[in-house]
DNA sequence: ACATAATAGGTGTATATACACTCATTATCG
DNA sequence: CGATAATGAGTGTATATACACCTATTATGT
């Protein structure tokens, strides 16, 4: 019954009878996530490696825990998301003077490989925005940080 | 300098500094799956998991191919979602005529699940769309599927 | 009927994600 | 100053996610 139905009608199914906030969060996510990782391929990077790699070139050296404030993730995930990129050697980890601190900075190769990925960012980017009109997307992002701080707040 | 900061101040930075859709719903969908993650861990089961038996309830046997249609995720990410469900007796895997086919369906215990599920998913739900408003939920839950179908419109 | 396409699904591998637990270092309090 | 608490970070384990590649089965064209 799903199989032969458009995909326009297989949505109109989903968001009437899944109201589940992280079910239709998550599958959206899925969605975007597929794209951007299709889109940044030819860079060489995926799209929580493209961020990671923003958020760097924007903090200037952070600590683990800035940077897991700032991406909301558990500090824990990003110990294994920086793996790979410490493997490319697109970041530097030194040693602070307190001796517990990590301080993790974008390396030279690292912002090489986000010029380099830049235009294939926008241009995915921009398909996005464009076709939303971006004060949709301005409307979209900002309930996204209102869920967020609804659930933060407690 | 993000350390000292409240959360409100670093949701206006990361907005204004990381305009990237994936980048912020991604960070969402993390805050949003921790969140309901611990909500209906009482129950014992994961955002995920409470998501599949959801739709098998609601879709009655499914192929492999409807229901990750229906989640929007990779047809070889369903064979693992469905393991964990599989081990725990929540969902029986059929054959079909076609040989080819696997029909999944919702188990008696999944039911049980489910139903064991519900009031914590409902109070964990409510908290956001109440906070948010149904129709400031329903205009963000519109906008993720607009993303969804420019984004497979393609 | 048989060679070839198309279809349904699984495995190997790599990254993404988070919790429970652990280790090392620093801060604090008596 | 020394015992204890607090802090910063890593590992073990399990699930979530998808791509490349593979197998088995069915459909199709001649």
């Amino acid at each position: 019954m799903l199989k032969k139905a458009p995909k326009k009608d297989l949505y109109e199914f989903v968001r009437q009878t899944v109201p589940c906030v992280g079910f239709n969060t998550r599958r959206a996510t899925r969605l975007i996530t597929q794209y951007y990782d299709k889109a940044l391929a030819p860079a060489g990077l995926r799209s929580t490696q493209y961020s990671l790699l923003s958020a760097l070139s924007m903090m200037g050296e952070a600590l683990m825990q800035d940077l897991a404030s700032m991406l909301a993730t558990d500090r824990t995930t990003l110990t294994r998301n920086l793996s790979p990129l410490l493997k490319m050697g697109l970041i530097e980890v030194s040693a602070g003077s307190d001796r517990r601190i990590r301080l993790i900075k974008i390396a030279p190769k690292g912002i090489s490989a986000l010029e380099r990925a830049l235009p294939y960012w926008q241009k995915a980017q921009s398909r996005i925005v464009d076709s939303l009109g971006a004060d949709n997307w301005d409307q979209i992002m900002r309930g996204l940080h209102q869920i967020s701080m609804i659930i933060e707040e407690n």
